[in-house]
DNA sequence: CGCTGAGTACCCGATTCGGAGGATTGATAT
DNA sequence: ATATCAATCCTCCGAATCGGGTACTCAGCG
């Protein structure tokens, strides 16, 4: 049932992840199979993308939240040194929007780390064999995802600033606009998020991953 | 350096996640180790205690973050079955507001999931002796938890139907109060949390595991 | 008994917000 | 080329918020 070809090269994984438990529960998961090994483990996205440099895996497995460097910039990185890199995001954020983002930045699948292990070797060989697997719920929520209800990068800074407790007077300073048209991506932003106001705006922003509290 | 008594009977651990990649890490991790072993592992709060009556652990590892019973509950009904129970919280959260309410609840000591396997058995090993270490940052963070910023029970009600996005009155109604009492409570909630509005308010509760957002 | 803290309620004034319109650029896509 | 859309700016206006106060009740506590 489970393909273990033997006798083949095993893919070679590079894993980012700042959970050390992770990292090395995935190291010991991939070690329990012959036809892949982990080749380095990285716990930021800078040394991750430098690992990818000098150890060209096979495969990527990224997590989205990294110190400093941000999980999808690594991705893009990693892309921009390797255009055919296969990244595989494992992550326990499954904020529509951080998965819709993770996909543009060019990963080829997106795995929660509630994944069983036999998922997770599953996904790995079949990414390197050149597939992007979706889990269903996944696929389905990133097809109904309409575009009016996306925010444009101008609404994503206004509504950021506005959980910064940002008045619209602040951020049109901030931002180097006017206040009315402030006053208008507001608006703009209260509609796609289905908000009444600022703070139930702010909460929804959160909960879709489209801006992080700091 | 790493004490192993190897003679000694092994602490008998459960290990309580949501995540198969960090239950099965977090199995491997202890299994490579003489002096302990996990003797079960649930997906769940309700199956962690059930397990837990089964098995009666010398240590339970306790995410916080699980699906249906919350895993704060589940520590508190772990201390109910036997109030000698030694449960290390484990989690990606560290909102200070979590931390804070896991030791309220009865955890003895609280891991990030960053957190090295060494420290992790270490943790472990001085739990099982009836230690109850915590990280520095951690600590230190509890330690200046000033109760002047601690939020009343009534507030955390405004604040929660805040994030909702409710006006003052529909606040007021909601909880059968009046308008200015609501308006009281929301003051006293920008003192304590150092906000300057109902946005950024929102922010902040969220950030310290204050409110959830579904 | 007096103190404290939580919860409640109220006043006032300045500021901000939120909804309703319309209008102009410039880039992109078909 | 023409349609679309993001981004910008504008007016008007009522409603809501914000930040200072003060002050009462009630419960718990030393």
């Amino acid at each position: 049932m489970n393909p273990e070809p033997a006798g083949a090269a095993p893919i070679r994984i590079l894993c980012v992840d700042d959970h050390a438990v992770v990292r090395e529960g995935i190291a010991l998961i991939v070690g329990a199979h012959a036809d892949m090994t982990v080749v380095a483990s990285a716990a930021s996205g800078e040394q991750g993308v430098d690992l990818f440099r000098r150890h060209r895996p096979d495969i990527t497995l990224m997590d989205l939240r990294l110190p400093g460097m941000d999980g999808l910039d690594a991705i893009r990185a990693i892309r921009t040194v390797d255009p055919e890199a296969r990244v595989i995001v494992l992550t326990m954020r499954d904020e529509e929007e951080v998965v819709f983002r993770a996909m543009q930045a060019g990963a080829a699948s997106y795995l929660l780390k509630d994944t069983l292990s036999m998922d997770l070797v599953r996904v790995i060989r079949e990414v390197h064999a050149g597939g992007s697997p979706l889990p269903e719920e996944v696929a389905a929520r990133l097809a109904r995802r309409a575009d009016s209800s996306r925010l444009t990068s101008r609404e994503v800074e206004v509504v950021d600033l506005m959980g910064q407790g940002l008045t619209n007077k602040e951020i049109s300073a901030s931002l180097g606009i006017s206040s009315e048209t402030v006053h208008a991506h507001v608006k703009h932003v209260f509609h796609k998020l289905g908000a009444k106001n600022r703070a139930s705006a702010v909460a929804v922003a959160v909960r879709r991953g489209i801006i992080q509290v700091h």
